[in-house]
DNA sequence: CAATATCCTAGCAAATTGGTAGGATTTATA
DNA sequence: TATAAATCCTACCAATTTGCTAGGATATTG
């Protein structure tokens, strides 16, 4: 039951990218001194956040990324799914195509698991990048 | 964030010798004719939850697994930490050991990974064998 | 003693994970 | 108009994990 680094590093990288205030494109480069990340891992992270319209590019120099939406509109849950597809802690109840299932019918346990999905989700979607920004200054006050 | 199927076939098997109610012991073999897993991959999981005192076996021919306790003492949460480990979508706030981190003070996501450990570990908790064979009960009676 | 079970040790192929390497392309700036 | 700074893109790969199977040893019943 562990989630992998993409979804780790993935969203260490979109807070970083939304605590700059600057306005300006965060480039890799910094990201991955900060966040000790290689910089070749975190462009293959860019690649499906970008495609999901989470966040943009700016090419050449003085580029990078910036998000593409307020923190307030972005939750745990959006990055989590785009880095590691839907939630499904097994297939047969995957958010997205639940794969079939021969015993489906009278199958208690995919009851079990459909649980599970359902509160792993309540916790992703409640939680903003907005929230971890709020949290990232409370603990930095000190 | 996938279970692995050690947890899902264990799960089953569990709730599979809690549905028989004869008080003699179940064979694998019909475990594994019932669920479609075979028995030698059967005989792997009965070993952690043997050693964890879920169920007790009779060597010899008659033999088989029984429960240690009743239904109503065994959680979800029992049979999926013994079969998968501590729960820990990531290693730093695993329930038992966490793994140390150098940024784990103001590391902002880490809270985010503790309250879904919590979330899953709510459901898995709350949930025993009782209830589903109850719910098997419900499913039946069509 | 034969049949039926669990117990035990090993091994292994396929998939997944967690990256790295090397270059092509775009853009700001001196 | 070079040059440096960036993203973009394709490929590859080693290590680990997963999901088993094989083959036999041991215990128990009838």
């Amino acid at each position: 039951m562990r989630l992998s680094t993409r979804g780790r590093y993935g969203l260490r990288a979109m807070l970083d990218i939304a605590i700059d205030q600057s306005d300006e494109p965060v480039t890799l480069a910094s990201i991955s001194e900060r966040q000790g990340v290689s910089i070749g891992y975190l462009e293959q992270l860019m690649v499906p956040l970008k495609k999901e319209g989470l966040i943009r590019s700016v090419r050449g120099a003085q580029g990078g990324y910036l998000l593409s939406r307020v923190p307030e509109n972005i939750t745990v849950g959006d990055i989590i799914r785009t880095l590691e597809g839907p939630i499904a802690p097994v297939a047969c109840v995957s958010e997205d195509y639940p794969e079939e299932c021969d015993r489906a019918e009278g199958c208690v346990t995919r009851l079990v698991w459909a649980k599970v999905r359902d509160s792993i989700a309540e916790v992703l979607d409640s939680l903003t990048l907005h929230d971890l920004i709020e949290e990232t200054r409370k603990s930095s006050d000190r």
